[in-house]
DNA sequence: CACCTATATACAACTAGACAAATCTTATCC
DNA sequence: GGATAAGATTTGTCTAGTTGTATATAGGTG
């Protein structure tokens, strides 16, 4: 630890003041200009020690708003059932989506053949952004079959649950049928939502859920944030 | 005085500008450039001659912003009532004070024993630096019962003054009650606050303040830098 | 030879200042 | 009360200048 340059010791110090508590998880830290009072040094200097902060994930930073200290990165168990709220819940954070649109329109071929619905068919188009602990993790969008469940956008809209809005269409418990997992780079509008900067890593869950039967019931995709998600196959 | 070499000319040269008083204290030197053009020579030759000067104390450098000149080291005197400002005026100096953060948090061991209070109880955390006509002279941070003076920390951006802070919690007088000394070498983030280098010797007082039932009322560390203050213990 | 003095060059670390872009705050208006 | 506009804050980017450090070279001296 000797021979630090004034950034490495000054980025040491912060996290020291993170892992410690005394720069609690999601809070906002001093701007760069107090910072480089309280250690004397150019705000150039912080923001090489923030940046490196960043690096590792720690914090990040908005232009215009300031450096918030990240939370932990969040265990998300890939299983049979994958249920967003009790995941999280599980992992010990607290779970909120944001809905982005809610929507119909027409399938995709690849989401046509997925729910093995003819071509053409119309669909629920669900998006939105998943939260824990007020942090964005994951960008999603599914889609479900119209025809099959015609008022599952307004239960959607009123519970803010899929599972529970699809209890209300009969469909009391659905099953994972099959996910490919992929790495992108973020875009800027995807960065722009997951706070991130673009180019940045998401790992690209592509899945199919079905009910007991093996009838397919809703298939999508979900970008989870490199930083702040790992996912976990254990049995 | 013959037989000198090129630097020893030069650092003797600008020793007696020094303290001709043609270099003012506190007031910037030219540039290593334009000395080395100054006096014709490299400026390696001139940086040799800057640092015999700096380890006589008689200037201080600070890497990207210049070499200054050093103001007279201070005497600091401890006793039953230690004030910083009246100690400073009494030497003839002008204090100051910088805050460099003032935070509650929760107490460490050491602190809530010597306070007297529970473990995790929340303490007022107050750092700054001591200044000597605007030259530091000692870097302090000071802990105080948040629940005994919940206010304590408004009161102190306020008032830029603890003992005043403390009178508008009703503390009129405190005083030391124990004191440990002991010798240091700066971390890095101390010596460029103290203007100093790293691993130059500290002095490091850990004191005890106490109102006059003998109930703990402030908990502290100060670091002097051993090049500007000299400790007295004078009856 | 080993060591000090001095030169020369190059790069790293840090400061200083300015401006742009995004955001937040506040006053104002209807 | 809510929308809008103006101003202040805050992060992002850029250019320039200064001290700190490392390496290489050469001459003089004990």
């Amino acid at each position: 630890m000797k021979n630090q340059t004034l950034w490495q010791s000054i980025a040491s110090d912060l996290e020291k003041e993170i892992v410690a508590g005394s720069l609690a998880r999601g809070s906002r830290l001093p701007t760069e200009s107090m910072l480089s009072q309280r250690y004397g040094v150019n705000r150039h200097t912080i923001r090489k020690a923030l940046s490196h902060l960043a690096e590792k994930s720690l914090i990040w930073s908005k232009r215009g708003s300031g450096v918030f200290v990240m939370q932990k990165p969040t265990i998300y168990s890939m299983g049979e059932r994958v249920r967003f709220s009790q995941n999280l819940l599980d992992a010990g954070r607290t779970p909120s989506r944001q809905k982005l649109s809610l929507s119909q329109r027409l399938a995709t071929h690849e989401e046509a053949s997925s729910l093995k619905i003819k071509k053409n068919s119309k669909v629920h188009h669900y998006e939105g952004i998943s939260f824990a602990d007020d942090e964005p993790i994951a960008l999603f969008h599914s889609v479900f079959c119209s025809k099959r469940f015609p008022a599952l956008d307004e239960y959607i809209e009123d519970l803010q649950s899929v599972t529970q809005a699809l209890k209300k269409c009969g469909v009391n418990d659905y099953i994972r049928a099959t996910t490919y997992v992929s790495a992108v780079a973020a875009s800027s509008l995807q960065a722009n939502h997951l706070r991130i900067k673009p180019n940045d890593p998401l790992l690209c869950t592509t899945s199919l859920n079905t009910d007991k039967s093996g009838t397919p019931i809703e298939f999508g995709r979900t970008y989870f944030s490199g930083k702040h998600v790992t996912l976990s196959y254990e049995a």
